[in-house]
DNA sequence: TATGATAGTGCAAACGTTTGCAGAGATTCA
DNA sequence: TGAATCTCTGCAAACGTTTGCACTATCATA
């Protein structure tokens, strides 16, 4: 069985058959008040008959709008990114907008090459995550003339992101009072908003007076499997921390696997903080502390901006979500010096 | 600063100033062979310097092409469904499709309003993930004279599914072998394919002579909470289980948390199996064993029919794709009956 | 030199809508 | 009864492309 490719019905076809001009049938499915209430109902019984569908293509084209918004992701597979993704989407949705969905995987090329492909389908307005255009934004904006709002980049005007500074700071303060002195940073040096969280990290060992030592910082980028040869890496020095501030929460797994795999204790021997909290983190054995980031909102508020951006309003300002330390069971007193 | 809309460069802009016709200028762009290669530079480069960027938009009105599929989703935040967005995604842009994206929460209205709003935007196919619609979609094939495509649905003609039974037969399986014989199993009542699975724990179950116990098979909804509450329930009973054979990973990451807040060891004390094998299933405390759902491929195998379909190609068929029992370390001998 | 063939280009219709404007009746008012 | 008003409808242009067909030079061939 093949689903036969049948020509759509449109709006010529019921004036024909209804006996009036396409310009009727127009308006009397949009409910113009100057139709008839008679030719009004006939028309939309006929519409409604003959399984006519509208074409938003044809609309837009007249209208130019396509009420279509392009969100451009790092990883579709990225946890933290999924809700997100849903708060736009929801959001989006609610406003009768659709939204085109496309990974960058944090490849400049890859990603201007969707955002033209996006400006190409004509969509009102561009969100992106992870972005790696960055500095040179105003290329950007000259490249593509359609509102845009980036996620997680503070140098752009139209952005909204959650305060990791402060998040950040929240946790490195909460590992001094319980004691560590010794506390490492596993990082995601590929994106540029860990820029803050280190900086948090430096300014809060400094004001205890704590030495910072750069083998405590660890490169990572992001994902379970650096997590875990950041945590090997950090339990074969000569001294080991006995804490670990994580990028995010997949990297926090990570660093829990290759403790766990070293049999250590958590948070007996190590404690473990994360970043984002993710639905899963609750759950993980032990529940992970950690940072919450308020993904969905941020989703929210972006589309947000995004539309009133496509609206033309002009008081429109970068956001900042706040973040929250949740202490969960991976955090505790820093083990007794031997 | 509010960018100014600017009225985009359109063929005719550039016609006028290349001093041809529109007409030329589409052939040139396109590169047709009938153009001279004089004219055919000049365009381009016109084009080029005039920051022309082409209309999908209008593009699609005349070829009757839009180049767009669409993919419903129950849950953006479902890490299953990650995966297969991205499988969908990427092999959709590497054949030169956009994708839209939108979530139908498993409901049935919903579904069916956002498949409409698909079809009104002209999608070329659509892909649907844990249809509500099931059983009547001969209506839908009758409303929406379209492609398409249901993943885990296999009443349908056009899809593509794991090979659930054979999944949890396997992993059943598994569990007798370790001997135990008081095996839970948490449902998800919601979805239709979760009768595979019930239908091969039962008969396991029966094979091996052991009766079923119908205290034993709890309902959930694919949700950690939901997990958690059912483990408590289990755990409730005056005989609890040895096993548990879950729906999904995130049932059992919920079942794992509910031991654990019991004091139970798993796998001494109970062995837990899970479904789909999520990135994070391999890193959790113990490493979960469970079935492999090759997500990522199932993406791909959708939108590959897809197109098939939508190049009106005749022997396309439903996919069956294999399923895989990864054993780690939540399984484990059965405890000596006391 | 007439005759085809060929290469390059333009005309105009089409895709399916929306919408400003004008026109035709019907109704109201003086 | 005529003018003015009002209600409803149709005409036609527009949105930005693609494409079949016709047309005009140009060129080679007989």
């Amino acid at each position: 069985m093949i689903k036969e490719k049948r020509k759509l019905v449109s709006i010529k076809d019921i004036a024909q058959k209804a006996g009036v001009s396409p310009s009727t049938v127009s308006r009397a499915l949009h409910n113009h008040p100057q139709i008839s209430t008679e030719t009004g109902e006939r028309v939309q019984r006929l519409a409604q008959e003959m399984g006519y569908t509208p074409s938003l293509l044809a609309r837009s084209l007249v209208t130019q709008d396509t009420a279509t918004i392009g969100l451009v992701i790092t990883y579709t597979a990225d946890p933290f990114l999924s809700r997100l993704v849903q708060g736009v989407e929801e959001t989006a949705r609610n406003n009768g907008y659709s939204v085109f969905l496309s990974s960058s995987y944090r490849d400049y090329e890859r990603e201007l090459e969707v955002v033209r492909s996006f400006h190409e389908r004509r969509t009102s307005g561009i969100i992106i995550t992870g972005s790696q255009i960055d500095t040179d934004y105003l290329e950007l904006d000259a490249r593509f003339p359609l509102p845009i709002v980036l996620i997680n980049c503070r140098t752009y005007p139209y952005s909204v992101s959650a305060d990791k500074k402060s998040g950040a700071k929240q946790a490195v303060e909460h590992l001094v009072q319980l004691g560590h002195r010794r506390i490492a940073f596993v990082s995601n040096a590929k994106l540029s908003t860990d820029r803050d969280r280190k900086t948090s990290y430096q300014q809060v060992l400094r004001k205890h007076d704590i030495p910072i030592d750069d083998t405590l910082i660890i490169e990572g980028d992001g994902m379970l499997e650096s997590g875990v040869r950041a945590g090997q890496k950090l339990l074969s020095l000569p001294q080991p921390p006995t804490a670990i501030f994580c990028f995010n929460d997949m990297t926090a797994m990570g660093v829990l696997t290759a403790l766990r795999e070293a049999d250590l204790q958590v948070p007996r021997d190590c404690s473990v903080v994360g970043f984002d909290d993710l639905e899963i983190s609750a759950y993980l054995s032990p529940p992970l502390t950690t940072v919450r980031q308020p993904c969905y909102r941020m989703g929210q508020a972006a589309i947000r901006m995004l539309l009133q951006l496509i609206r033309g309003e002009s008081d429109v300002q970068a956001e900042v979500l706040p973040t929250e330390l949740i202490v969960r069971q991976t955090t505790g007193l820093a083990p007794e010096p031997s």
